[in-house]
DNA sequence: GGTCTCATGTAAATAGTTACATGATTAT
DNA sequence: ATAATCATGTAACTATTTACATGAGACC
């Protein structure tokens, strides 16, 4: 079956919206930008964009080339910015995620000493350098992007990342040392 | 195929070691417990069970009957025991999660005007409840398992829970806040 | 003409949930 | 006895990534 019940489809409009584009430049655009919260694969946008050209919600720009495997370049049609601009105003659902250092705290009494403290630091370091990546990012964007309309909105995006960045640190912090007093039991 | 490389195994080790139970007691415990940060589903504990046993890392407590769909209660065995500790010592590593709220920020200037507000509201409001439920289990928490070991892991996993929810609250107000002012454009 | 990057597309593998079928146990 | 809940198990579905096959364009 074809049908999908996923973001997939306003995802890439979302991209469209931004000025033509090919499927190839669609997931480059996602890795330089949307990456920490959103990501696609070719398995499913160059599905997707089949069913979206089918659908009327996009339409191909002028072809280069015409060969089986020329670059098609995707335009959103009116059709296709209604469905976006309804898309945005339905309201978004809070994704379960997993988290696997959480996992193995929760049976941190099974493990040798030492061990949980090990894994917080590293998660710690972890979250450390996203954060730099995070204000290096950001910066440049506000360099390279600084009369764009939507730059105020990719700016509360990565302040997101960097908030849950220091969050995670300072939880970290905190964690350490309650992992370095004794446990309340007799022995360890 | 049958031979999976997730960490449910490695979960069902770690909750077998709070003592022997069944797999339905282990969902359950899970969606008491770990909910927020891992779950498993019957379609995934049943048949990992299954393999576990068939490698020596749980085996049969005990059976008060002998049907087909008789209780099965399992036990770690040392090797189970082994396994388990050696998974805590792994590295965890982060999982790519995915935010829709974001996505939808990401193309917030494609919207009419307040939508994105809205949308930031209605997850302010939804991360203000879990708070408010976080708080309650760690109360619960202390009250009911004072003197158990596991305890003060139980409690770093929740108070990850509050901090990130308070740190979204206040992100979720600081962009608010930034919704208002007028965007850095001519025309609204 | 070679090689690197851009580019499309799909098949297969992997991951994970949900719905269903069935039966056992417990409380009323 | 009947209903609710406890319990096992699997098939079908949904979701998603990865690997592969193929080819175009740019640059040297």
């Amino acid at each position: 079956m074809d049908t999908h019940k996923t973001t997939t489809e306003e995802t890439l409009l979302g991209l469209l919206s931004l000025g033509p584009m090919s499927g190839y430049q669609m997931r480059n655009l996602m890795q330089d930008s949307t990456a920490n919260f959103w990501r696609e694969s070719y398995g499913r946008i160059y599905p997707a964009l089949k069913r979206m050209k089918k659908a009327g919600l996009v339409e191909l720009d002028k072809q280069a080339s015409a060969g089986p495997r020329a670059k098609k370049v995707y335009r959103l049609t009116t059709t296709g910015q209604k469905r976006l601009r309804a898309w945005l105003g339905v309201p978004a659902q809070p994704l379960p995620n997993r988290n696997e250092l959480l996992l193995k705290l929760f049976f941190g009494d099974r493990a040798t000493p030492g061990t949980m403290a090990a894994q917080v630091l590293a998660w710690q370091q972890s979250y450390a350098a996203d954060l730099k990546r995070y204000e290096l990012q950001l910066a440049e964007l506000e360099a390279t992007h600084a009369k764009h309309p939507g730059l105020p909105f990719w700016r509360m995006t990565l302040r997101y990342g960097i908030s849950e960045a220091i969050m995670v640190i300072n939880w970290c912090a905190d964690t350490m040392e309650e992992l370095k007093s004794p446990p309340t039991r007799d022995k360890g």
